[in-house]
DNA sequence: GCGACAG
DNA sequence: ATCTTGTCGC
């Protein structure tokens, strides 16, 4: 039984791709508190986490952590309906509201311009941004001297390529929501001082790891003896 | 038509 | 993403 369908998801992203704010919604110039978000896969089970981190410190000073069961397949450009729901449930369960969310994966640097930063964006109604290991469309220019490239497609400028740390690859940046490219760059640098992925990211890449690590333990425990 | 395709 | 050991490089 299909329980979703790409045309109707089509239909959705495109509605709420005209519901991007392209500008800074918040104080970019005053920001405490960054998150990161990212989910993790034990057969049917996701686990949603994420990370809070204070912006000047980058120190982390809260984590938050769900598991639900995946609803959606993963299907190339359809991502977000795949993270969606792991990734608002445990952003809910944060108690210090951060400024800005940084999303594994991208925003409007997607073929129907809205990536998985861009719908959670949409939907929870605050600044994120889109960070992505690898490119799903477009090209990239040339690197200036900040280690930075257009990222074009269709002849339309969706996002930037960063190089964050020297001799790794760029990651790539675009817009998510009520948050500038301009300043989306500058939060990646900024929480990339020694990584190549943006620490929020990578505090919530490793909590939705060990969330998986106990959860196969007690699978196992449970099956064998 | 063919290939490519975030996590 | 996930399945997996050793291994190359800073």
């Amino acid at each position: 039984m299909k329980r979703f369908s790409v045309q109707k998801a089509r239909r959705i992203q495109r509605e709420l791709a005209k519901k991007i704010v392209f500008d800074d919604r918040f104080q970019a110039e005053n920001i405490r508190f960054v998150a990161g978000v990212d989910v993790a896969y034990v057969g049917d089970v996701a686990i949603g986490a994420a990370a809070v981190l204070e912006y000047d410190s980058l120190e982390t000073v809260e984590y938050a952590v769900v598991r639900c069961r995946t609803m959606f397949p993963y299907v190339p450009t359809l991502l977000s309906f795949r993270e969606i729901s792991p990734a608002v449930s445990c952003l809910k369960r944060l108690k210090i509201e951060p400024d800005v969310v940084l999303v594994d994966g991208h925003g409007y640097a997607h073929p129907f311009r809205c990536g998985f930063a861009s719908h959670l964006g949409v939907v929870i109604g605050k600044p994120t941004v889109g960070v992505a290991k690898k490119l799903l469309c477009g090209s990239v220019g040339e690197f200036n001297d900040e280690g930075c490239a257009l990222i074009v497609h269709k002849g339309e400028v969706v996002g930037m390529a960063v190089i964050t740390k020297p001799g790794t690859k760029p990651v790539y940046v675009s817009v998510g929501n009520m948050v500038s490219l301009d300043t989306a760059v500058k939060i990646v640098k900024h929480c990339a001082q020694n990584t190549r992925v943006p620490q929020p990211i990578r505090e919530a890449h490793l909590k939705a790891n060990r969330e998986k690590q106990k959860l196969k333990e007690s699978v196992e425990g449970k099956e064998v003896g």
